[in-house]
DNA sequence: GCTTGACTTGAAGCGGGCTCCAGGTGTTTC
DNA sequence: GAAACACCTGGAGCCCGCTTCAAGTCAAGC
């Protein structure tokens, strides 16, 4: 697969994946006679894989690090699992932050959704408490 | 409430909630004689919710033209609500992607569990499928 | 054989969100 | 009254993660 082919089924621009692939996120892919990047399976699996990270906030770095380590061998297991787990707690933390961001706006919407009613109904009610 | 004090009381730094102001935020806050900046009860609740929202992800953009909106009067609710479920949605859509970065880790994770209890036991079982 | 289009490279630029700095003022403390 | 400290301002700098740009190469179609 060629880069346009990988970063239309991926939705990651050719441009990301070529960044990606400077900073290390994608070791060197092969190229054609001509220079042209042939992504393989293992590529794309890749590719696939950071997407996910990197949309659930993984940085950069840390996928970098995870992968040099893989490329290292067996013994550095321990610390790419250490480093798997401490990814997979800041994830957490963030959805728990987000979660308590999604009751407090689902709370406002909620009383926006009275006060509007309210008006609705003619009853030019205060609208109060929605700016705390 | 001086800055030193917000600032610790919220954990955001005194250059952040000055920045905050700069930007429009958190709207003109009063200063004493000396131009030393007195945060009242108001100011402290916008800048706990604005906190919150922003660990929540959402950008300050949005709450700039969420605050202009409010200080604009009554009229307004409509769009602010429309805002606000705006980014409820965004926030949603964020969770969701970490939750499914936070499932491909645990499963991660347990694989090398698996493997690391094989290695100890000795069985020094191929690592296989643990880089995607 | 010339245009078109997809690709290449290295380097610079950008947007968001702070964070830091220099230089200055005001209040306490010894 | 000098030093220490908390604050002020405007502006520059920084980090992350791309994104854009300029200049060039190659393969295919007309």
């Amino acid at each position: 697969m060629k880069i346009a082919e990988v970063s239309k089924k991926y939705e990651v621009s050719s441009d990301t994946l070529r960044y990606y692939e400077r900073v290390g996120l994608l070791r060197r892919v092969p190229r054609n006679a001509s220079g042209v990047r042939e992504y393989g399976e293992a590529d794309c699996a890749r590719i696939e894989f950071v997407k996910c990270m990197r949309s659930a906030g993984v940085p950069i770095e840390a996928l970098i690090e995870y992968l040099e380590l893989y490329e290292q061998g067996d013994e550095t297991a321990p610390r790419r699992k250490a480093l798997l787990v401490e990814q997979r707690d800041l994830i957490q933390q963030r959805i728990d932050a987000m979660r308590e961001g999604l009751n407090r706006l689902n709370a406002k919407i909620d009383s926006y959704e009275t006060v509007m009613m309210d008006a609705e109904r003619g009853m030019r009610q205060r609208e109060s408490g929605n700016a705390d």
